[in-house]
RNA sequence: GGAGGGAUACCCAAGUGGCUAAAGGGGGCAGACUGUAAAUCUGUUAGCGACGCUUUCGAAGGUUCGAAUCCUUCUCCCUCCA
């Protein structure tokens, strides 16, 4: 029996441990799995969530990705959604100043995070906290306890807190509070587990030491990575623009995962679907050896994430249309149709007026560069006579149909 | 309480009276090349039926034939000293 449950602990290691960074420490999780089994009793694991960012993206997904298998695994999920903080506002990371939100807006924040969240998660395994709950009741007697369980050399441990001071950028004592109400958190919740990106590992290990100071079962650390958005290089974010959305169209979703670059494939393979970790392994291999175009990969790559997030019809629907567009360069049968009344048009309005560039400047300049296409061949004048079921491609995704 | 620095286009940043719709970089878009990608190269990146006109350098006034640039007031951000 304890063999059993041994080996049953290590296979669930196994499977958590894939694509994380970090697990601080590692030996106490594959206890805490253990324990779980013997008492058959889920392992509480925590995330908080920020409620200034409703627009989730893949980037987000890495961490509840993790979450989800947690769930599979038959453990609990617990989010907080740190509406405490949102409505205090919190200025750290200096650059931009986080405004305060209304209760309304929170709320608004948070259904729309359950919105794109279940997407991932299984929605009845999940517990949702507002951490204002628990932190709103302190009184500064509370306070000033919680600010005692930590020092001030320790809180200087953390690098952003490192560096400012040592730049001489200013430091809001209020901030020493943020790391402490997140691992207060985890107090509050008796944690076993808290997830976060690398980012987080200050704050995730105060969490661990608070509850050892309030008498409990420290949480165990677990770091995921940050993701790299689609240009290969920084993290993906809004508003770097190199995002993928959990509710972008399908076929955007497709569109923007073909446009990753290559060194990325098999680190989105690992973090982003559940395809197994020796086909990834193999794919790389193939790709090395050049029996597999990396587009081909990435094919597949889209298909798994949109079905993920969407529907697989919805995937396969997205792919069609893809390689119908791109590989076969020809032209999608479901392009916007334009009914018009006049037929000879000074091109650049007509593709203002119809949204299609966001000026008439923007479709002169079209012009000259050669972007257009007519029926398929390339249009270099400015009037043009418009006939029916005339097809005018700008740039190489743009399509319009003309009806008359 | 005192001293100082700053705000320029999508972002960073140059510009201190006309040659500035505003250098340079990043990003975006387009073209070439490719694999549809990346890298690279090239072009382009306020609006307007357009060798001209309109709007744009934190906001509002003012000086001037002419202002991103000089003056006044205001708003916001930042740093240092106490």
């Amino acid at each position: 029996m304890e063999n059993l449950i041994k080996e049953q602990a290590r296979s669930q290691m196994e499977l958590i441990e894939r694509g994380v960074v970090e697990i601080l420490p590692r030996e106490e999780l594959l206890k805490k799995l253990e324990k779980s089994l013997w008492d058959r009793k889920p392992l509480r694991i925590k995330l908080g969530l920020d409620p200034t960012a409703p627009d989730i993206h893949l980037g987000h997904t890495v961490v509840l990705n993790k979450l989800r298998q947690f769930q599979d695994l038959g453990h609990e999920v617990h989010l907080i959604i740190g509406d405490f903080t949102g409505r205090i506002g919190d200025p750290s990371g200096k650059s931009e100043t986080r405004k305060q939100l209304s209760e309304e807006e929170i709320m608004e924040n948070a259904r729309t995070y359950q919105e794109q969240i279940y997407k991932v998660l299984d929605k009845d395994k999940t517990i949702m906290h507002f951490n204002s709950e628990w932190l709103m009741p302190l009184t500064m007697i509370d306070v000033l306890k919680l600010a005692g369980k930590y020092t001030v050399a320790r809180m200087m441990e953390r690098d952003d807190f490192e560096k400012r001071y040592k730049e001489g950028l200013p430091i809001g004592v209020h901030e020493f509070m943020y790391p402490l109400m997140q691992g207060y958190d985890s107090v509050a919740l008796q944690a076993d587990v808290e997830l976060g990106g690398t980012d987080q590992k200050f704050n995730l290990l105060v969490g661990r030491h608070l509850l050892k100071e309030y008498g409990f079962e420290p949480q165990v650390a677990l770091m995921m990575p940050i993701l790299e958005g689609t240009d290969g290089v920084q993290k993906m974010s809004k508003s770097l623009g190199n995002y993928i959305g959990v509710n972008d169209e399908p076929y955007e979703m497709f569109g923007k995962t073909m446009s990753i670059n290559d060194t990325l494939i098999c680190r989105y393979f690992e973090l982003l679907t559940r395809v197994s970790i020796a086909e990834i392994d193999a794919m790389k291999n193939q790709m090395t050896t050049g029996e597999l175009n990396p587009r081909d990969a990435k094919i597949r790559l889209a298909v798994e994430i949109i079905s993920t997030l969407h529907s697989s019809e919805e995937a396969t629907l997205a792919m069609e249309r893809f390689k119908l567009v791109y590989s076969q360069r020809d032209i999608p049968d479901d392009i916007p149709e334009i009914r018009v009344s006049e037929i000879d048009v000074w091109l650049p309005k007509f593709l203002s007026e119809n949204m299609i560039v966001d000026s008439t400047n923007e479709g002169r300049r079209m012009i000259k560069q050669g972007a257009i296409k007519v029926n398929g061949d390339k249009y270099e004048q400015e009037d043009i006579r418009l006939q029916a079921d005339m097809v005018i491609q700008v740039g190489k995704r743009k399509f319009v149909k003309i009806l008359i």
